[in-house]
DNA sequence: AAGTCTTATTTAATAGCGTAACTTAACCAG
DNA sequence: CTGGTTAAGTTACGCTATTAAATAAGACTT
């Protein structure tokens, strides 16, 4: 019952067009004939796409090498100097902004730090508009050459005639962020949750290359998770985030943040391990404390149940998540992820062995994520790239090099 | 990062012909124009595709009527005794075959009661074999007009070179279903879980119609779901179903018959309701003693409140779903389902709000399945149907009328 | 009753696509 | 320098959907 839409030639070469093109793009230096056998379009096809690309700057011949008795293959490449993306990470201490290549080498970055008691849309706005001119600058990159940019927010996105933030930690509620920002420059802006933008980027360039199915948990101070389906970040319909850690573990349990009770973010969010253990730690901000209270459960038995009942809680959470998506690959990432699941991961995944089904257990392994905790900007890029990727959004053709 | 790929011209016009067709299937007579406006194709296109499928037989032109000062529109139809599909329901007490024409109206029904006690899989294939036949000669159909058969039983359906079925609550453990079958009748084959069927039953024609983002769930003695993402039903990575009844709402709570504990299902399927209540009912079959349960809340404190918590953890299970996959809509069918939802709905909607973000509860209704309790087979006939809209299934080419 | 208007459908012309078969290019071995 | 081999580019072809014009089939007007 999918409301679909009919398609015209002109689609059928755009995407074409755009298989070739992301083909390339995630193995990079290839030649025509490989690209021909990898997409299965026709030599004749991929040298018309090709000439297409080539002429408009997108792709460079990188110089022919090889033979093996006939003539030798002509590599391309994606020219990374095309054009340039930014990734916006808003986070809760802190805003970060990056400046990429089409090839995701960081050419720039600039961090805002934010009082964790002010959380004001304003600040906000102003540090990122004031980051984007700063990696512009740094970079020496004119606006012009910037395709498009990614913000990656806490909490919800819905999307919409325009696009909304309801960020529960900021106490925002329906901030029209991109109206704010758009205010203040006039490049192509995506706003998606953070979780989101991170799980994209341990899909394309960390933990979960080449799967089609996984899921990426983000444990900060609260959780989240990105679920990526036939290799394809999901969105609700409202397009709002997996929110999954608010799925109740234990009926009538702890309260959570969001008003609810026995959610899972209410056992293993950091904050909440923490208040758990209820004794005052050293260090002076979660990440240090967390740490801390790892250490201690060596010698403590105290804080040694509280992280046992941690992996317990996590490999639950996690058993939910097989059994409900069946994903081949599940990505423990954040900064509290990544310090919890160092230390926990066989436990967290024989919890999670004990609480899902066996069968869609055996095809999924857990790991860690590999980009570590500062890919939201990273992931918040991926989008423009998408958008490039899919010609959704080619470069504005006034002052565009060798087009 | 989606493994993509090609396509041709000839794809573009096997997927426009699938959008025209699907669009008339569901919207019955129509004219040519009005098919041009809901697809967007030119009306020349339509006049295109129309005469193909009029020639192969597909679609009847059904009288024209209507005038408004020009032309008058002719309307077409799909011609619902092109080719026939069949419906089969692996239940847990009976075997259901039921054989429909085109636009799902019903032509015959075969029913095989089983043995609670006794699920080996012989029995089952044995009833569903005969039952193929008993339909099609009931029907007065020869073989070689149904288009393909749809088989919907409960448990995991791994798809892969053999598709094998895990029925936990039969004792099914890794049965060759599709084999055994095949080796009884030469008709195409299409194999999926119970839950699932059901609920593209109630998303194409009950509960569900126009909802591009739902959740059907599937409350019998035990608990399953279907999770519909954009208007297509989802399949996990090893296709097996959205295993929502093990999803853990307690940790450390009831144990359940998958092994683990605090499932949903150990809470709200039939059998565990029962169980906690814990004292004798009237009636020898489930269905009858749930419905004294039931009744009797009315005057007993002790089953008033296992309803009670039961719209609690049913609530909680639908809350999850919201949280992860914010559907539009929330449809509970199922025999159970909907003998407790006509009871419990109002206590259930307000368990789910309480339990869930907002957000994503505000875009969400929560509505009782249309189809009744045995729309399975109907669900299992829609697999074919998918398929012959799809093009994917198209008519075998001899002893087609009008080809 | 004939002419005109209105709308639906069909026809003809056009541009774009991918493919298959062929041609050109580049390199190596002898 | 020639023949063999592989890569890349070119051409002709069959398809596709679209646009614009033509035709069909009624209803309304005078």
């Amino acid at each position: 019952m999918l409301e679909r839409r009919r398609s015209t030639v002109r689609d059928l070469r755009r995407d074409n067009r755009s298989v070739l093109l992301s083909s390339l793009y995630f193995d990079q230096p290839r030649s025509r004939q490989d690209l021909s056998e990898a997409t299965g379009l026709s030599p004749a096809s991929v040298s018309n796409v090709v000439r297409e690309l080539i002429h408009e700057g997108i792709v460079v011949e990188a110089g022919s090498v090889d033979s093996d008795g006939g003539r030798p293959r002509v590599l391309l490449q994606i020219n990374p100097d095309y054009g340039y993306v930014i990734g916006v990470d808003v986070g809760e201490t802190r805003v970060r902004v990056e400046l990429f290549d089409l090839m995701m080498t960081e050419r720039a970055k600039a961090d805002y730090p934010l009082d964790p008691r002010e959380h004001g849309v304003s600040v906000i706005v102003e540090a990122i508009l004031t980051g984007l001119d700063a990696v512009m600058a740094n970079a020496g990159i004119s606006p012009s050459s910037v395709l498009e940019i990614g913000v990656g927010v806490p909490g919800i996105v819905e999307d919409g005639p325009e696009v909304l933030v309801h960020g529960q930690t900021f106490g925002w509620e329906s901030v029209p962020l991109e109206r704010l920002l758009r205010s203040g420059t006039g490049l192509p802006l995506y706003i998606d949750n953070g979780a989101k933008t991170m799980g994209q980027a341990e899909l394309w360039f960390g933990a979960g290359r080449g799967a089609q199915n996984a899921v990426v948990c983000l444990i900060g101070s609260g959780v989240g998770a990105s679920i990526i389906t036939n290799g394809q970040t999901r969105r609700g319909s409202t397009s709002s985030a997996a929110e999954w850690g608010h799925t109740t573990v234990v009926v009538g349990g702890r309260g959570c943040r969001c008003g609810s009770r026995g959610c899972l973010e209410a056992y293993i969010g950091a904050e909440a391990i923490l208040d758990r253990y209820g004794l005052p730690l050293p260090g002076d901000d979660q990440e240090s404390a967390l740490a801390a209270l790892i250490d201690m459960a060596a010698t403590s038995a105290a804080a040694a149940e509280i992280l046992d009942d941690t992996a317990l809680y996590l490999g639950v959470g996690l058993a939910d998540l097989i059994n409900l998506f069946n994903p081949e690959r599940i990505i423990l990432g954040g900064w509290a992820g990544l310090l919890l699941g160092e230390r926990l991961l066989p436990a967290i995944r024989e919890a999670a062995r004990q609480h899902s089904l066996r069968h869609p257990f055996a095809k999924t392994s857990i790991e860690l994520g590999r980009l570590g905790p500062d890919a939201v900007a990273l992931g918040a890029a991926t989008l423009p790239i998408e958008h490039f990727l899919n010609g959704t959004a080619s470069a504005r053709e006034n002052d565009r090099p060798g087009s």
